[in-house]
DNA sequence: CGGGTGCTTGAACACTGTCAAGAATTGTGG
DNA sequence: CCACAATTCTTGACAGTGTTCAAGCACCCG
């Protein structure tokens, strides 16, 4: 079962979907919402978190920061997805970076009823366990394409990750902005190889670019690439 | 809080600590053990799994199968750890293979008794979701260090980390028995290129070589070169 | 002792990173 | 709205790193 990242969004689980009616209008009673604009940092790596977060609107990346402060994107959050609970449920500073890549709003859940609902409700806690794993999975399967597959692979995986994730506009191209650099972040490469896999890829015509967007247009070779065939 | 994979053995909770005396005998009441053969494999990815394992005795490696039927190798586990909760918690299929590295045994513990003890005990579930918790950490420390970091900087790496693992000998050799093609397989690169790195270290004295048995002799040095410096 | 397997080394090659320079785009202040 | 500055993007040349292929060596097992 070759787990792959492509078509897979970050959480296709809602953790939210075992709440009753009253623990639902618990959560609504005591949230709060903020607005971020491109660039603002949610939370950084070994901040103490105290609650946890939902996208509402626009895009985050959340990243590590390695070697000489170069960052690598773990992943992108959109509207209905959270971040923070694992910091939270473990009780330890944050691990990674969240910050928001367009003009975004996040809504905030005190941590004391995230704790409260993972011990009333088994249901919650089991979704907890599962969204947790499906990111593990993911995690997994990144792994074992950054130690094996070549860059144009991985480049290959991580634009259809992107249109799968961000969708497309009238046009066909992902609706994200993402630069160049944030873009050879994810694939874990220098910003300049990044950009002669992209100018290779759109001489074949299996992409186009205008600017910072990017339109597929041959899925399946691109997706033939992506798996090394 | 850059999160470092150097000195954080797989599982350092202990998912069974918050269980009552009654809960334990009830594991230990079911529970069945079996024995494995080096090279013996104990589930395979895609396998529909219906038990909890943990090993007893020996240890075992934990790969995905990536291109060309090449192995990565995820993380070894050994006496005390635990395997396949995640795919019996989330009702899926494995996606990662365990093979025993040396001869070992395993227990099995039914997955209605994990079950069980999600939905009764909160905190039995609240350790389960920190225990995968720390695994996605080290998952994502070593994505930042594969995009990141170089192959003799990954190697030192895992020459410390398996140094942690698995403990010393009385001469100071770490106690396992790994393939040079399976330490290429964590390290995430080809053999050759291995053999050449530990060749290096061996040359500056920082590793004395006993056939697969590896001795740190510069441990400071060695830390100094995982984190690039 | 012989055959198989895994380990090691060398050499050629491919891939990716780095540095430098120019082009394009974005942001800013008038 | 324009002009200029700053930033980002792109390309080329080159150096460094890691892979592949080939061959010989060492070890293990019957």
């Amino acid at each position: 079962m070759p787990t792959n990242i492509v078509g897979k969004p970050y959480s296709i689980i809602d953790i939210f979907k075992s709440l009753t009616p009253v623990e639902k209008t618990m959560i609504e009673d005591h949230k709060e919402c903020f607005s971020y604009k491109n660039g603002d940092i949610v939370y950084k790596e070994g901040d103490k978190i105290r609650v946890i977060y939902q996208v509402i609107k626009g895009a985050f990346k959340i990243y590590k920061t390695g070697i000489e402060e170069k960052p690598y994107i773990i992943t992108f959050i959109i509207p209905g997805e959270i971040s923070g609970y694992r910091s939270i449920l473990s009780n330890e500073p944050s691990c990674s970076t969240v910050e928001a890549i367009e003009d975004s709003e996040m809504c905030f859940i005190p941590s004391e009823i995230i704790f409260h609902l993972v011990k009333s409700n088994p249901d919650f806690a089991l979704s907890i366990i599962q969204l947790t794993g499906k990111e593990l999975d993911r995690a997994n399967s990144l792994l074992t394409d950054l130690a094996q597959k070549k860059l144009n692979e991985r480049t290959a995986e991580i634009l259809l990750m992107l249109h799968n994730t961000f969708g497309v506009d009238e046009k066909g191209y992902t609706k994200c902005e993402i630069s160049r650099k944030d873009l050879a972040n994810i694939v874990g490469t220098a910003s300049e190889s990044l950009i002669r896999i992209l100018s290779d890829f759109k001489s074949k015509k299996l992409i186009d670019i205008d600017n910072k967007r990017i339109r597929i247009n041959d899925h399946k070779r691109l997706k033939l690439i992506s798996e090394s065939i």
